[in-house]
DNA sequence: GGTAACTGGGTTTTT
DNA sequence: CCCAGTTACC
């Protein structure tokens, strides 16, 4: 392969080391902006050099993202299919295999893959079973999406639900035996209906790895395993790993524990950390020097930086000198907006663009009044993180009747698709259900008992939506097929949403994007997995000409650069998040995701802390006491930042004098003095 | 008995 | 903006 001395070369002594470690299982501790891509990406490379077969290469990440950048950089662009490396995310690989046995898996062969939206959706029609909903005995009891969060995370982390409850949901305690009942029905839900979630994914691979039978063959596809971010692996993809490499010889893992940020889905560093143990003969290679980050920024991050015993890691700047962080001590979050806005337009007018800055917020709505701001100035952006396409209720009502069309045994999708129909409620939706019999091969053929259910009112509109879909359900091509559910949908949209021709574009687009896809099962599976960001997202290629400034969640950042970062909302509540802090492993996650968020900065850092909060009243004039700067930002960190203060503009006032004479004018002619 | 329309309270991060 | 609870209508 010509390529390799070049992509060797580009790289330092230690990742090269890294590249061409052979013999025993790898640890590549690399920092933030350590060139662990390119490293990876090397490694591939060499191992093909050293004669593995590229089909026989696993790259496991954790973002489509992150794996089809590695994918595209680790082999040439006009390679053919066979000799491709092996990748994806952990769940599109699983996915893919799972798929591909599914009878040996005793699932039927068009199952559904699940989001965790859907799982709550389950969740919410078998909790009233399990009195588990509404208020009992003066307690609420958890909403059905935390259940599925309880749920997720005994599973993904193995742990006893009684633990998960008591240690990340202590006012659900009461509610144990409830949910003990709730989940029993749940598992058993899914597995009667065709369903996978994201959690059975990986379990059915991690069981089908430890088979005695199936074990051998599976592990036997790859020579040589790479898994990226490691420090994000749960109990169960930390076991896929082990399976997958049994001594390890063939495994590489790249990771840093500084940035373990997914706790709450049921990752945990520990796996990193037992590598060693896992693996007496583990090489552990360190990655510390920094090639994004002039040296002030990388100074501030070295001291927000957790240690690790015996993961220490210290980065050295590489790219020079530079500004030090600025922290804008602003007087209100609307002063915070304007600030932000003033310094993006101040470099643009330096000659940068809006694309090579990018705002990093906790949480989605962080940036609501920022957005507000951002559109009164005419400056474009895109956000991502926060609130996902597929979250939107038009979006979901056409995955449902889409599903309906994949596999009409899917009654969670009949069940939305009878009740965006006005005059259909939970219960007649229920009943109709009931009249189709799911279970059966073609519960299209009993629509007609069914429709005699519904009232006069509605079985008109609702019939002439399932004859749409019985055509799609006729169509080969998944074109017409996704043309065909639009075209069901279009008058219960419009009849439900006031803004619907918006409604009806967004789905246009979805259903074009669908069409790609060699079937209808694979674009729903697809969506599910790796759902488009934005609904701007669907378009794809001509936003690629625009330029735009990128709002992002610190989650969705992780592994992205930017010239410029602007961290606003730096307040104790928001950053650390008040949510996280009631167990004390959540504030340190906080300061890992502060230190993900600081080191996405290549050049210039700003840090805004609004002295307060709107939403907080005041008593008096203590506004020292609400919004104090986050508590990451004190002592040395503090130390390593220039200060300065943003105050709200005062409109300008000619000379007070001739108003004040005005007055006392007016004044005395009140008593006709003079 | 069942639905729509309204009200009041709460809202993190995502494969 | 979503969800649970209430109320008024069919």
């Amino acid at each position: 392969m010509t390529g390799l001395p070049g992509v060797l070369d580009v790289l330092n002594e230690d990742q090269r080391r890294a590249a061409t470690h052979q013999g025993s299982p790898l640890l590549i501790l690399a920092g933030a902006g350590t060139g662990k891509t390119g490293t990876l990406v090397a490694r591939a490379a060499w191992l093909r050099e050293q004669g593995i077969q590229p089909s026989r290469i696993l790259l496991l990440t954790f973002t489509r993202r992150a794996a089809d950048d590695m994918l595209a950089r680790a082999q040439p662009p006009d390679g053919n299919a066979a000799d491709r490396i092996c990748g994806g995310t952990f769940h599109a690989v699983a996915h893919r295999i799972i798929r591909a046995h599914a009878e040996a898996f005793a699932l039927p062969p068009e199952f559904s893959v699940i989001d965790p939206a859907d799982s709550s959706d389950v969740m919410d029609t078998l909790r009233d079973a399990h009195g588990l909903v509404g208020t009992s005995s003066g307690r609420r009891s958890p909403r059905a999406a935390t259940c599925a969060e309880i749920y997720s995370r005994c599973v993904s982390t193995g742990t006893q639900l009684a633990d998960v409850v008591a240690e990340g949901y202590p006012w659900c305690v009461p509610f144990t035996d409830q949910l003990a009942g709730l989940f029993t029905d749940f598992v058993a839900y899914k597995r009667r209906h065709g369903l996978v979630d994201f959690d059975d994914l990986l379990l059915l691979w991690r069981a089908a790895l430890a088979d005695a039978a199936a074990g051998p063959v599976l592990r036997g596809l790859f020579d040589a395993v790479l898994i990226d971010e490691y420090q994000d692996v749960n109990a169960v993809q930390a076991d896929i790993a082990r399976l997958l490499q049994p001594d390890g010889s063939g495994l590489t893992c790249v990771g840093d524990d500084a940035q373990a940020i997914y706790a709450f889905r049921g990752a945990d560093p520990a796996h990193l950390r037992a590598l060693a143990s896992t693996y007496a003969d583990l090489a552990i290679i360190r990655l510390t020097r920094n090639y994004r980050s002039r040296h002030p920024v990388l100074s501030l991050a070295n001291v927000i930086r957790p240690q690790y015993q015996g993961l220490e890691l210290a980065l050295t700047a590489e790219r020079g000198q530079g500004h030090r962080p600025v922290l804008i001590r602003c007087h209100d979050e609307a002063t915070q907006a304007r600030e932000i806005c003033a310094r993006i337009l101040a470099d643009y007018e330096a000659g940068l663009r809006f694309q090579e800055q990018a705002v990093l917020v906790r949480s989605g709505h962080h940036s609501d009044l920022l957005e507000i701001e951002l559109a009164a100035r005419g400056i474009p952006y895109v956000k991502y993180g926060g609130l996902r396409f597929t979250e939107a209720a038009h979006v979901k009502d056409f995955i449902a009747a889409a599903r309906v069309v994949a596999n009409p045994a899917d009654d969670l999708a009949w069940f939305r698709l009878l009740r965006l129909h006005e005059g259909i409620g939970p219960v007649l939706a229920r009943r109709v259900i009931e009249a189709l019999v799911i279970a059966e091969p073609k519960p299209f053929g009993r629509w007609p008992e069914a429709e005699a259910i519904l009232p006069q009112r509605c079985s008109a509109a609702v019939g002439a939506t399932v004859r749409q879909l019985t055509q799609a359900a006729g169509h080969e091509r998944t074109a017409d097929r996704a043309a065909s559910i639009l075209a069901a949908l279009h008058e219960p949209l419009a009849a439900r949403y006031a803004d619907a021709a918006v409604r009806l574009a967004d789905l246009q687009r979805l259903a074009d994007a669908a069409a790609d896809s060699p079937s209808l099962h694979d674009a729903l599976v697809q969506l599910a997995l790796d759902p488009p960001v934005s609904a701007s997202d669907l378009a794809g290629k001509p936003r690629l000409d625009d330029d735009y400034l990128v709002i992002s969640t610190m989650h969705s950042a992780k592994g992205l650069e930017w010239p410029v970062v602007h961290l606003p909302q730096l307040v104790d509540g928001a950053v650390p998040s008040d949510m996280a802090l009631t167990a004390p492993a959540g504030l340190e996650e906080e300061q890992r995701l502060f230190y993900v968020a600081v080191t996405r900065a290549r050049d210039r850092l700003y840090l805004y802390t609004p002295l307060r909060m709107h939403h907080h009243r005041m008593a008096r004039d203590d506004r020292h006491s609400y919004g104090q700067l986050t508590r990451f930002l004190t002592g040395a960190a503090l130390a390593q930042c220039e200060q300065t203060q943003a105050v709200p503009p005062r409109p300008a006032l000619a000379p007070i004098a001739p108003l004040a004479a005005s007055v006392d004018r007016e004044l005395q002619s009140l008593w006709g003095a003079g």
